[in-house]
DNA sequence: TCAAGGCGCTAATACGAATTATCACGCCGA
DNA sequence: TCGGCGTGATAATTCGTATTAGCGCCTTGA
């Protein structure tokens, strides 16, 4: 149409016109005006082939993004991912197509399509730790949303500080005046839950008091008897719904949390539950940990200096009604 | 690594073994052996270049995917969308880079990205008519969550019949016995609300009786005085949440729902809000139209040739509380 | 004996952009 | 007249894959 070469196009698309590179300015309006007349836009594949990015940022999780099961757990941290990507102008691309096998999504598999991203975001209670490893070895860019150990080298992540959260939630406990608290929850596993062990286990030694921690197989009946016979006073909860559980069964039981029993939460449900009593315990902060993840991996792929890969933030505490000191 | 062109890895790695391709069994495992050694996946990027498509379906909202504001009234859609897209094994790119300008997102802007995917599904209340008229005028594959009318050529969308869900609503009041049904809400701007009123309007006109319209400006409690002085016994309301404040006016006069008056909603809540009433009306298939959008985008990339690019589902009616036979 | 065809693979090219070395041109000064 | 220089644009190459015509060799059948 204006009798320029595709190389010129290309330039003026761009903007080019930097020291090295001259438009002619009438030439560059002809150009404008071709690319208005015809509504041209480039190939943004092409464009990321040749130019090796895309703004583009992989989301990839290991349950549905959509939740149903999950109780929209995972939601505010996709609020605060859509946020940040929609300010720093990327768009997102759900890993949909990654097939399911064993019961879960495979980061790997025959038909890998990570690399349509320049980077990537994680999001799951537990990444596998062979993929992360892998992940970490091959270079890719990725971020993970919630702490992870090192697999093989540093994992940057973009977490929640359980163990600083879960210490004070038992520091509240103890200033209460409780000295038996109990742990309720695997303790071990995914490293959000011995994150909070840990913290647990902290608090409690720095005022010299035992530890003691439940299993989460039993049934609520059974686990609040033994709990109670056993002088327990306070309870600290891993999993808000595993709280619900133990408060119904003390109503049942003809028990009054927090007067026979204080209960306090280690973070927001991750199961659908409903429940009247609001819990002592804390917030996870979801909507800005998707929003840093986003920030840590765009300055990963910038490769901008100063950024700080790995990143715990505060939980926000809870005051809630389900703690009150302990009956003599 | 194992003497073969980059073509024969090529072949291999697509299984291409048809009539008009053969590889040796022998070639076949040492490119294989390679492939497994190394690791290696083949860039998608470029794939998608030579291809001419790449399995991503963008989704334009023109609001925030991940919905804050709408009380989670798109997020059924979203779970349909994904879990067709899953099972097709598609990704999906959320499109948040497209700009926001006089409120709104943008589908054509400067940098548009839109053709990074095969095609996209299209999500809002109302979509801008001069977008959707150039999507088509382009050829750009795209299906519409929500019927459209024509834009300079058919709108392939999955809708809901509003049409026919509105007007058995007014048909159960009528079998209930009230002969003066009042309109509330817009009944114009998106096809959405000119589909229910044309429901509204057709059940009316079958039954001989004459129609009402109010518009929504007004007080609920001014409105509900006029309602009641003017005989009227029953109300559909567009708006879900149009009802229940119209329910809280009347509670607030002393009047009891549905005793004094019928109020029928027309779909799910699409602002956040609560009541206890269960209201009578209809549910929107949102999961489902999700589902099967991607099911026509899918066929109208394939060229599949049966495949129906319009269609209306059917809304599945609530029975409700709100409903009753008018006193004499 | 020779054309026809099967076999297994590769060279070459396309995909659509970004990038860079280079070229043609005109002007100026020596 | 010739060389040097600033201008403005282009030819050629690159990114990593998919596709296809065709090569050289061998077998088969008439």
């Amino acid at each position: 149409m204006t009798g320029v070469s595709q190389a010129t196009v290309s330039l003026v698309l761009n903007g080019r016109d930097d020291g090295s590179v001259r438009i002619a300015p009438e030439t560059r309006e002809r150009v404008l005006g071709a690319i208005r007349a015809t509504g041209y836009v480039a190939d943004p594949v092409a464009r990321r082939l040749a130019a090796r990015h895309n703004r583009i940022i992989g989301v990839f999780t290991y349950e549905p993004v959509f939740p149903a099961g999950t109780g929209d757990f995972y939601h505010p941290f996709l609020v605060g991912i859509e946020e940040s990507a929609e300010r720093l102008g990327c768009d997102l691309l759900l890993l949909t197509s990654a097939p399911v096998t064993d019961g879960r999504r495979r980061i790997f598999h025959d038909d890998n399509r990570l690399r349509l991203a320049d980077g990537c975001v994680l999001l799951g209670r537990s990444l596998d730790r062979d993929e992360l490893g892998r992940l970490v070895a091959e270079g890719q860019p990725f971020v993970s949303v919630g702490r992870r150990d090192d697999a093989g080298g540093p994992v940057p992540y973009v977490g929640a500080d359980y163990a600083a959260a879960t210490a004070d939630v038992v520091r509240r406990a103890l200033d209460a005046g409780h000295t038996r608290l109990a742990y309720l929850g695997q303790g071990a596993g995914p490293e959000s839950h011995t994150d909070r062990f840990a913290g647990y286990r902290t608090a409690l030694d720095a005022a010299g008091l035992p530890t003691r921690h439940e299993p989460t197989d039993r049934s609520p009946a059974d686990l609040l008897d033994t709990l109670l016979d056993t002088g327990v006073t306070a309870v600290v909860v891993e999993e808000y719904a595993d709280g619900v559980s133990l408060a119904n069964a003390a109503v049942e039981r003809g028990r009054t949390v927090p007067a026979d029993l204080s209960i306090l939460a280690l973070g927001d449900p991750t199961r659908p539950t409903t429940s009247d009593l609001e819990f002592t315990g804390f917030r996870i902060p979801r909507r800005e940990m998707g929003w840093q993840a986003v920030e840590v991996l765009t300055g990963l792929l910038a490769g901008v200096p100063g950024t700080v890969t790995q990143r715990l933030l505060p939980c926000q505490p809870v005051d809630g009604v389900t703690l009150l000191p302990p009956r003599h």
